[in-house]
DNA sequence: AGAGTGTCAATTGTCGACAATCGGCATTTT
DNA sequence: AAAATGCCGATTGTCGACAATTGACACTCT
């Protein structure tokens, strides 16, 4: 028994709805972008029926919009809706270290260890995707040290969204060194088990980036 | 000019995502509830096209399930599923609380007393239903209040799981009375708009719901 | 020229059909 | 009789087709 693994049944809207998230996110499809059905599914090389299903999933998730008889749309991002964004994460990611205090096992707290290692060594040498991918890999585990499913659910909506507005404006971290060191000041909260000097960390932390997007997509507003 | 007002064109498949979801909030669905395609169809008098894509929309919201050649099933709660969902309900509802002492309007808060005044009202009339709807309301407009689109958008995915997830109980205000009163310091802290107390007043608050409920459905998985 | 209208290609909305697969029941085998 | 196998109806996965609608362009009329 149990020699085998399972076999991976990942249907067809699954796999299409990936990789339309992926091109988002990576900015290859660009917001307000119009998704056409025909071409995608030659692309995939699918009818339009999974296509479409795989487009209403991420309609839900906010990455698409959709009008009616005219079809489904990158969805773009607005400064204040960044702005939103940001902030709810903030809220979202202050409860999760306050819950991530109280229930964090010592192995989260050396897995978070280990990433933030990795957050360095991005420094210098990883592309900036990388770099990216790294931070809110970070940040996600706060979240799953919370031991809260539904939370990270969330967080990874929100953090999907971020991504694809951050590719947008292009460059984000100027010192990707200077980066991974502002995540000291969490990480000694979270060793010293500290709720409300986490609280902190996070929230300014978070501030910090949520200003530096939304001044950038403020710029690309004025500039538009 | 604007003589005229738009007309809706609502198309099939969010026609059919609603009623779908109205039948597993009212709990004529119920949990574990297989989603036969065809029959559905049958039902709404479509072809199975709509029903699917309608099932993608709230596959992603987390109001059903989807198994590969299996098909769609409503959603299962379980106890420590709810006590995420009301968990992080907490966290979301008090960065709300928290932003909407700042931002509030006075007309927000005058659709608040007016809200509160609807949950007296429901007191010894009203259908649960109409208890429970309204209830939830008020802590919308806390959110709505908060100014953050995103934010609703969570609440609102959260109630809906919220509401099935009480439906399945049945019975969760056993005086509808006294729960209309135990909103009283939520409205006083925010005629303040003292946001410490307001926090403290939603934790507390939110905390009792969640306990109840989450004891109700460990009542419920003993007996099952 | 400019506003309004007509026309048409492109695209979406929906459908019915067919193959693939699943779960349960009957059957066989030991 | 219990377990394994084979079979079959029910259901899903995907497709191609056709009608309806849209947006853009050309055209007309004043």
């Amino acid at each position: 028994m149990s020699v085998f693994s399972e076999v991976s049944t990942t249907d067809l809207v699954t796999q299409i709805a990936r990789q339309i998230t992926e091109a988002i996110v990576t900015g290859h499809l660009k917001p307000g972008e119009r998704l056409t059905e025909l071409q995608l599914s030659r692309e995939f090389g699918t009818s339009r029926a999974p296509v479409r299903e795989a487009a209403r999933l991420l309609e839900s998730q906010g990455l698409v919009t959709f009008s009616p008889r005219r079809g489904f749309f990158v969805r773009t991002f607005s400064a204040s809706e960044m702005r939103d964004i940001y902030e709810l994460r903030i809220g979202l990611e202050l409860h999760a270290g306050y819950l991530a205090v109280e229930r964090a096992t010592d192995a989260d707290i050396a897995a978070l260890e280990k990433q933030l290692g990795r957050l360095y060594g991005t420094a210098g040498q990883a592309s900036i995707e990388t770099q990216i991918f790294e931070d809110f890999a970070f940040h996600r585990m706060i979240c799953k040290a919370s031991g809260n499913a539904r939370l990270i659910r969330v967080y990874d909506e929100l953090a999907t969204e971020m991504r694809a507005g951050i590719t947008l404006i292009g460059k984000i971290y100027d010192d990707p060194q200077r980066m991974a060191e502002t995540h000291e000041p969490i990480m000694d909260a979270l060793r010293k088990r500290d709720g409300d000097e986490l609280r902190e960390a996070l929230r300014y932390h978070i501030a910090v980036a949520r200003d530096a997007v939304v001044a950038l997509f403020e710029e690309l507003e004025k500039g538009a």
